[in-house]
DNA sequence: GGGCGGTTATA
DNA sequence: GTATAACCGCCCG
């Protein structure tokens, strides 16, 4: 409404009457005035208004409609109109009309009889099935045709002279625009009615672009590089390439092969002729999603042996994750207007290809946005404290080195087992249908087992099944928990729990991972993003290698898929309680610090001490409470959660957080200034510095504001232990300069690093690793790190 | 075909 | 009780 104002439009809202109405009321008294009237609606009941001095126009059509286009839309004029709606019906104002007829019956009726009156005079002499609908709505036909009549008798709080636009309210409605995201308006409001056409220099020869190079050496800009991929996915062709550098832009769009020589340019062309400007060592380097043009250097050989600047990861760095397209970050942090990808090339069943773009568009499309990624890197590199006050730099000491090492990894890839996920996807196919027989004869019925709609009607209505949990929309809940509680009363939830997790297992991994293996390299090979956790973690897609089962026997049997090129094996390092080691160290507590640095069993140490036994005394279900209690420290709990985590009272729960507290004094005085710190700033901090936001921690909903705070009491642990891990990996990338080769690292996950190795020199190298992991960080406990090395990842540990 | 809820795999 | 990604069924247009 606002902004209907700020336009100039006069906005009246006149208490119980319909805008239909006041509308017709106001057009009637501009006709009486004297004027010609136009009525812009979409509303086909408008067109009983229509007449010599109203007429209508549809804006979405593109239509005008007066008298007689009104007859030749709808085969009546205007005055009958209110009769045909009353036949036809209207579903927008639920008005049902009479059953099956139609536009063709109404008009033919209308005709006949000359109007609703005449026809309802008649509806005697009807004839067939439609004759008897008639007669079956005769007495409501009078009441549909006043409900679609529009009523001309509103009380007017203006005369038609107050309904000139008034004066435009330019900075309200750009102010509005930008803030609400309104990119095309803005841009209008601008005067400058959509993109401005970009200056670029098309190159798409090869002496083109040797000449490009040429005149790049000479220049110490930064430049930018963006490449152009119709599917990102590891192999895909790059189909362009924008090169911006201060006030000059090319544009390289890429043939499929320049072989049998043709003039137009390949990518194989183009990295030839660029690799001399690849190798200089002090040139800055703008990307944007980088690390997958890396990936591409590296399949020809390649890399860039500067310094790479990719705006995404500052960005991420900056504001932490979400709104960091170059779209939302150039809106953001520039108030600049260029379009989403999506916007340009569609997506999902729509999404178009570069070449059936054009040329010229995708040159438009990515010149314009590597200009804006040299913006952003100007902007971050200002405004922005490359160096903080501990003197170090999240982005130039943790994520900046980490891009590459990334790209190599998703470029080395897994072996993966095909022959054996194969046969155990037929294995595990016999076995489900046993189950689904099985269930079915429990259930008395055959249902969809997958369909937890199918299920929950199964058991709570026709087994009568005690309902004891339910979903986020008040449905009775299926899930693992439930299902296994219910076990103990009847024979079929068991045989759905079984059948749950081995069709998960199989359509996860063992049909899915065959599907990933990739047909030029044998390997399968994920993506890895540096920018999407609130944590500063990484994160896994396409395939998400970084879930691959490992508690239960029958997952850790897909673990065994994973192997090891011929004369290589598997060694994979992982770090022992690193977030509770930090938690120690954050916390300072001495119970914890001594716990660790005794190098205790940390989890028998705290079941000593919080249950007051000696350390040898301590019995297996003590251990397991114990554990249970340091994990959901480190995830902020409460006495609720940890009660129903051990299957204890609530009460009972609670004296173990305070035993816990007592001997822990300083986890607890952590916890409390965390959250404390979190409320004050609105984010907290890891170990090296990175800014954690929390956006709801000052929600009004109270359950939304203990998340936050949860998530506040976590992160800086979670957060830290991310730091830790890329840290080391850029430690062990040393390493494996020194092991040319013969040692790569191909997984993360979180706190384990895995490697595939020439067997001849796996357990020196492991050594060596260990050694580099565990010396990444001086914290005031010990890291200890353990490893193992086998022919595939199901014996590493 | 796309989006969402329910479920489950990992650290 | 933290942080993720992916699968399936279901519902919508």
């Amino acid at each position: 409404q606002d902004i209907i104002r700020a336009q100039g439009f006069p906005l009246y809202i006149i208490p119980g009457y319909e805008a239909d109405d006041a509308i017709a009321t106001a057009a009637e008294k501009a006709v009486d005035s004297g004027r010609q009237v136009i009525i812009a609606t979409g509303d086909k009941d408008f067109a009983q208004l229509v007449d010599g001095r109203l007429s209508l126009i549809d804006t979405m059509y593109d239509k005008h409609y007066d008298r007689d286009s009104v007859k030749k839309k709808f085969g009546v004029y205007p005055e009958r109109i209110v009769d045909y709606l009353a036949l036809v019906g209207d579903s927008a104002d639920n008005i049902p009309g009479v059953e099956k007829v139609g536009p063709k019956t109404a008009v033919k009726w209308l005709d006949a009889y000359g109007d609703l009156d005449g026809v309802m005079r008649n509806a005697a002499f009807m004839t067939g099935k439609v004759g008897e609908h008639l007669r079956k709505a005769l007495p409501n036909l009078p009441l549909y045709r006043q409900l679609v009549t529009i009523n001309r008798q509103v009380p007017l709080p203006f005369e038609v002279v107050d309904l000139k636009q008034g004066s435009v309210d330019v900075a309200f409605l750009q102010d509005q625009y930008l803030n609400l995201g309104f990119k095309a308006w803005h841009k209008a409001l601008q005067g400058q009615g959509g993109y401005t056409k970009l200056d670029y220099m098309l190159v798409n020869t090869v002496p083109q672009c040797q000449g490009m190079v040429t005149v790049l050496s000479q220049m110490v800009h930064p430049i930018c590089l963006l490449g152009l991929y119709d599917d990102q996915g590891y192999g895909n062709p790059v189909t362009g390439l924008a090169v911006v550098v201060d006030k000059h832009a090319f544009y390289l769009p890429f043939a499929e092969s320049s072989e049998g020589g043709s003039a137009a340019l390949s990518w194989e062309d183009a990295v030839s002729s660029l690799a001399p400007l690849f190798a200089q060592k002090s040139r800055t380097w703008v990307t944007y999603g980088g690390k997958i043009f890396l990936g591409k250097l590296l399949d020809q050989n390649n890399y860039l042996s500067g310094s790479v600047y990719d705006v995404g990861v500052m960005g991420y760095v900056d504001v932490g994750p979400g709104r960091l397209t170059l779209s939302q970050m150039a809106m953001d942090f520039l108030k600049q207007s260029i379009p989403e990808h999506e916007e340009v090339f569609g997506k999902g069943a729509k999404l178009r290809t570069s070449e059936s773009l054009g040329v010229e568009a995708c040159a438009q499309y990515l010149v314009g946005h590597a200009c804006q990624a040299l913006a952003l890197y100007t902007y971050f590199s200002k405004d922005w404290k490359l160096k903080d006050s501990k003197n170090t730099s999240i982005y130039g000491d943790v994520e900046k080195p980490l891009i590459t090492i990334l790209a190599k990894m998703e470029h080395a890839g897994v072996m993966v087992d095909r022959p054996y996920l194969e046969s155990m996807s037929k294995t595990m196919n016999s076995r489900l249908l046993q189950l689904e027989e099985v269930a079915y004869n429990h259930a008395g019925m055959s249902f969809n087992l997958a369909s937890p709609k199918q299920l929950q009607e199964v058991l709570y209505e026709n087994l009568g099944l005690q309902i004891l949990e339910k979903t986020p929309t008040g449905q009775p809940s299926t899930s693992e928990s439930v299902l296994s509680q219910l076990a103990e009363n009847h024979p079929l939830p068991k045989v759905l729990l079984e059948h749950r997790s081995l069709a998960k297992l199989k359509s996860t991994y063992v049909d899915a991972l065959p599907r990933c293996i990739h047909a030029k390299t044998g390997r399968v090979h994920c993506s890895f993003q540096q920018i999407v956790t609130a944590t500063g973690r990484l994160s896994c897609t396409d395939p998400n290698l970084q879930n691959i089962p490992i508690r239960t026997e029958d997952g850790r049997k897909i673990r065994q898929a994973f192997i090891a090129k011929e004369g290589n094996c598997l060694v994979g390092l992982d770090y022992s309680q690193i977030e509770l080691r930090i938690m120690a160290h954050i916390s300072e507590d001495e119970g914890l610090l001594k716990a660790f640095s005794e190098g205790q069993d940390v989890h028998l140490q705290t079941a000593s001490d919080v249950f007051s036994v000696a350390l040898n005394q301590v019995n297996s279900e003590q251990r397991r409470f114990a554990k249970v209690i340091n994990f959901g420290l480190i995830y902020g709990m409460s006495a609720f959660g940890l009660a129903k985590q051990l299957g204890v009272s609530r009460d009972q729960a609670s004296g173990y957080i305070d035993a816990y507290f007592k001997q822990y004094p300083g986890v607890l005085d952590y916890m409390n200034k965390t959250r404390d710190f979190a409320h004050e700033h609105g984010y907290v901090e890891t170990l090296l510095g990175r800014k954690l936001y929390l956006p709801d921690i000052a929600a009004q909903k109270a359950t939304v504001r203990k998340q936050a705070e949860r998530a506040a009491i976590n992160a800086p642990m979670q957060g830290t232990a991310s730091e830790l891990i890329k840290l080391s990996m850029h430690a062990v990338d040393e390493v494996l300069d020194r092991y040319e080769g013969r040692a790569n690292l191909i997984l993360q996950v979180h706190d384990e690093l895995v490697f595939e190795v020439e067997e001849s020199v796996a357990e020196a190298f492991m050594g060596q690793v260990k050694e580099a992991m565990e010396g990444v960080m001086q914290l005031r406990v010990p890291l200890l790190v353990s490893g193992g090395l086998g022919s595939n990842w199901g014996m590493l540990h």
